[in-house]
RNA sequence: CGCGGGGUGGAGCAGUUGGUAGCUCGUCGGGCUCAUAACCCGGAGGUCGCAGGUUCAAGUCCUGCCCCCGCAA
């Protein structure tokens, strides 16, 4: 097996686990990912994460800018590859490209197709309150994430996990399931399922607003927004005109007065009022400064009751 | 050189027009109480990020450097 050749594409720190696993066990002929990026403060130039484990592992890398040329083509044709495997690369692959592996281009996608179709499945599943999550690996096609699938495995959502928690498991467990789909591919015990069109939905890019916490939504629909923008990029509100970050909390059961209305500020947290009942913030940051718990931040800067959150 | 905030006793913050530092919490000791995360009394603990400079005197002004963070990407 070993002799099987794969190209990958990816960048994230999600693809990572992939990458790693696929080397072990085949012949990773070269790492495709985005170009470096001005990034963070000071727009330095940063490598992405796929890059970074590539080099580790002493794997060529390729960082198109332009994946539709036959210049690019050209360099994936002479390497031959048996597979082509994507996980997060960031681009729909033209049909030229899906047709170069011999054997088949895959995708590893994060969540339990073909619901979460798209660039933030993970985000979007922790955001709806999803309560089962999971990783799908299927052959591409020239839609986005519409391809037949190999491989689908769930994992359970618990109740306080962040993007960040599912993210990671998730990540692993892509690692994981290609190895054994590309088995099964090549031992013809495979399966081809195609998607079940009327199922699926869109899991589109996060966009600035949605990061707003709005106090009028419900407690439960609060708390998954938090969770969801946990650890990127966060969820937020407004105090005094000031942005303040909320990093974690807990809804919680009870009458709400005015919703985004401070009820109570002390040790365990603050309470706020939602549209039902409260939601409760334990940890937050205020700009320019860490992530604190509910408790240190009070300590510093008392919260009257009755302050109101979101503007 | 993308914009901006900040580094003060263990934690979170204050600190006026420069004159050797204060608050809340925690911590230690004692007391009250059936009891307590409650309350009372007392104590310990700070090179005010680092290095220079101005000054009779700098946390508080000037210069350089290090580190942390928000926005934007």
């Amino acid at each position: 097996m070993k002799e099987k050749r794969i190209v990958f594409m990816g960048t994230p720190s999600f693809a990572v686990p992939a990458l790693e696993a696929l080397h072990s066990s085949f012949t990773v002929l070269a790492v495709v990912t985005q170009p470096d990026r001005p990034s963070g403060r000071g727009k330095k130039m940063t490598p992405p994460p796929a890059r970074v484990a590539a080099e580790t592992l002493g794997i060529p890398v390729l960082q198109p800018t332009k994946i539709k040329t036959d210049d690019f083509s050209d360099q994936l044709i002479s390497l031959a590859p048996d597979f082509i495997v994507t996980c997060a690369y960031g681009r729909i692959l033209p049909k030229k490209i899906l047709e170069i592996p011999t054997v088949t281009a895959l995708n590893i996608h994060a969540s339990l197709l073909p619901r979460w179709r798209g660039a933030a499945p993970i985000h979007r599943a922790v955001m709806a309150g999803d309560k089962e999550s999971g990783v799908t690996i299927i052959h591409m096609d020239e839609g986005m994430d519409t391809g037949d699938m190999v491989l689908r495995r769930a994992v359970s959502v618990r109740p306080d996990d962040t993007t960040g928690d599912l993210h990671d498991r998730l990540s692993l467990l892509g690692g994981e399931m290609v190895v054994d789909a590309v088995h099964s591919i090549l031992n013809g015990t495979a399966e081809r399922i195609p998607q079940d069109e009327s199922e699926a939905t869109a899991a589109p890019v996060l966009q600035r607003e949605e990061e707003r916490i709005d106090w009028c939504s419900s407690a439960q629909d609060i708390h998954n927004l938090v969770r969801g923008m946990n650890p990127w990029p966060g969820a937020y509100t407004l105090l005094n005109g000031n942005r303040l970050k909320v990093w974690r909390g807990c809804p919680v059961n009870g009458k709400a007065p005015s919703c985004g209305e401070v009820i109570s500020a002390e040790g365990e947290g603050i309470l706020v009022a939602a549209q039902n009942g409260a939601f409760r913030i334990t940890e937050l940051q205020p700009p320019g400064k860490k992530a604190m718990s509910a408790a240190d931040f009070l300590r510093g800067r008392p919260l009257p009751a009755g302050t109101r959150l979101g503007k």
